[in-house]
DNA sequence: TCCTAGTTGTAGTGGTCGCTACAAACACAT
DNA sequence: ATGTGTTTGTAGCGACCACTACAACTAGGA
């Protein structure tokens, strides 16, 4: 047997303490309890807090990128298209509380403390890139636009989700593509 | 002489606290330095930190309500008329740091902390009703289902904006109204 | 056998936060 | 003069945070 703790413990134990308790609950202390351990441990593999945040984001932005995938198809859609196929996606609870992670890290991006606006940005960026290879458009720049436009409208969608609730995001995403639920 | 500090004087310092510095900053402390005292004063006239906020949140609210009016005209406009007139003066510094402020409690909101979630809910509850007077449907729940849709796809524009830059948002406002800018 | 990476113990630094305690001064109205 | 509401001084509480210091013990590889 190798080492005791090795760095994919870790990074499922943050990912867990992130997604249960928030990003204001990542700490090394939380994740040091989360694996049984003490702080000095975490802090050993993760030598700054930025580390820890970081690998929090990795972990859940690859999860939400294969929920997504398995409702996207193989081929390239519409804006409207991608939306009506993400929108019941991201409505369930996995893709929901990963969503809050992104929305916490918003506002502390924001409020201009530390590198969380850096991560924010990177991570907003890489979805973009991301989502602009499966939107259908005849070249590359119109591509990231409507990528752009799509996130816009679910980020807004899903804020709404978590500050107005469930049923006020479905009237509004109604209302946006104007369309029969 | 009455008072050598008003409600309303504490009231400013709080505002300008919260844009100036971030609504992580809003502190019982910071406002006192503001203002030249001590943080028991401000602790006298707002016994908890849910009253500073809820100062902070009904001054900055009221203000951009202002903003919206002069571009809003008189009579009731459609869902894409009122983005395409918001959408400039959102742009707008004042503006901004407004939204800054909103997107830093939507992200205390969903971190679950103390009443920050109330606070939020209640905000942007206002702000629907709020705008469904302003915006062109038949009746009273289209026009909330309609105010609902422009919430949305504003909020997830000036998302872009603060997480992703001006000139991703732009493109964003681009591909949702598919008209030249 | 020695070396090194990993692991644990114990402890602490300096900082921020919301909020409290208690007493003394001050202005003003009754 | 007595009371009432406001202001200031001084001080602290207990909790949390990121991060550090230093020593010791352990297991596996060379």
């Amino acid at each position: 047997m190798g080492h005791k703790y090795s760095r994919d413990d870790m990074v499922a134990a943050i990912a867990n303490v992130t997604l249960r308790d928030g990003v204001s609950k990542l700490t090394f202390r939380n994740v040091a309890e989360e694996l049984g351990t003490s702080d000095r441990m975490v802090v050993y593999y993760f030598p700054a807090k930025e580390d820890l945040v970081l690998a929090a984001v990795a972990a859940l932005s690859s999860r939400m990128q294969l929920l997504l995938e398995e409702a996207f198809g193989n081929d390239r859609r519409s804006p409207d298209e991608l939306i009506e196929s993400a929108w019941p996606v991201l409505k369930k609870k996995n893709a929901d509380r990963i969503f809050r992670v992104f929305l916490e890290l918003v506002g502390l991006s924001v409020s201009g403390i530390g590198p969380y606006d850096r991560i924010t940005h990177n991570i907003l960026d890489e979805w973009a890139d991301w989502l602009a290879e499966r939107v259908d458009a005849p070249n590359q720049p119109e591509r990231r636009r409507l990528a752009l436009g799509v996130i816009a409208r679910v980020d807004g969608l899903l804020l709404l989700r978590h500050a107005l609730g469930p049923d006020a995001a479905d009237e509004a995403a109604r209302a946006i593509r104007m369309k029969k639920v």
